[in-house]
DNA sequence: TTGCTTGCAAAGCATTTGCAAGAGC
DNA sequence: GCTCTTGCAAATGCTTTGCAAGCAA
């Protein structure tokens, strides 16, 4: 159970401050924030942070495998730092809220040899989408 | 296998030639197709069409569940006219590519109510990832 | 007729980039 | 010291929108 922060300096990335905000932010379980998010609460930390800085970071978190990029349509992408426990996601189509999630039967999923079109796997990703039930009692037909 | 168009028809849905343009345009089989290249095939018949009537029919097509959007991070969305035969999808994070699949043990796929959050649940996605021949043998270590 | 559709151009938004100044190691 | 990182601001690319004119039913 090494923090993220532990991992990082393994792989001998450089250390900023700028950084060490961005990936302490990220360090929690089971969260899902905005890039708008991430700056916004790393500047608690070091103010002059700047969004560029922000994006580049999360770039590279994703890049390395240490964060997940969740995209819903109609919103920013959400950054899920919970790699390791390899989970999935529910989405609420009507807010974008996403819950992790750890589907029955996801290990009996595989794709026969014919429908590989010659492709090396790599990743598997399953996502369930619903409404939420905060959305269903407000009436939520909403689409967007 | 009645046409798109004749499934529009029937729900009064109502018809422009802009539209009937866009509609036959995807009404092929396992197409994947941007807006912009919507946009320039249905310009061979109706060269006036306008990038935002495009857009407004593919959201159009999409909300009465006519027509899937897949969106790859880093590419514009691409529009899936293959609904009816409930399909998966196959991506290249290289290029972007996507190919319909249809996964074996899908059916068993679920989420324990412990893990349903409350959602009322109308949907699952699963999309397979790795890289495809073409950009594996132009060796491919690209991630954008 | 009558309200839905269209085109145009401008706006919107999330994300990326160029470049010079500023740190980490 | 050398290279990588940062901040700023502008650019990018996709998608949406406001509005007046046009058209389907």
């Amino acid at each position: 159970v090494t923090s993220l922060l532990d991992r990082l300096r393994a792989q001998g990335w450089r250390l900023t401050p700028q950084r060490r905000a961005v990936a302490t932010i990220l360090d929690g379980e089971h969260v899902h924030l905005t890039a708008e998010q991430v700056l916004a609460g790393a500047r608690r930390v070091v103010p002059e942070l700047s969004q560029a800085t922000v994006y580049n970071t999360l770039n590279e978190l994703v890049a390395m495998g240490e964060v997940n990029e969740v995209r819903v349509k109609g919103t920013a992408s959400q950054y899920d730092p919970n790699v390791g426990d390899r989970h999935h996601h529910l989405v609420c189509h009507s807010c974008g809220m996403v819950y992790d999630v750890h589907p029955v039967g996801i290990d009996d999923l595989a794709l026969a040899r014919d429908e590989r079109h010659g492709f090396s796997l790599d990743e598997v990703e399953v996502t369930f989408r619903g409404i939420c039930s905060s959305c269903a009692e407000r009436g939520a037909a909403t689409r967007a």
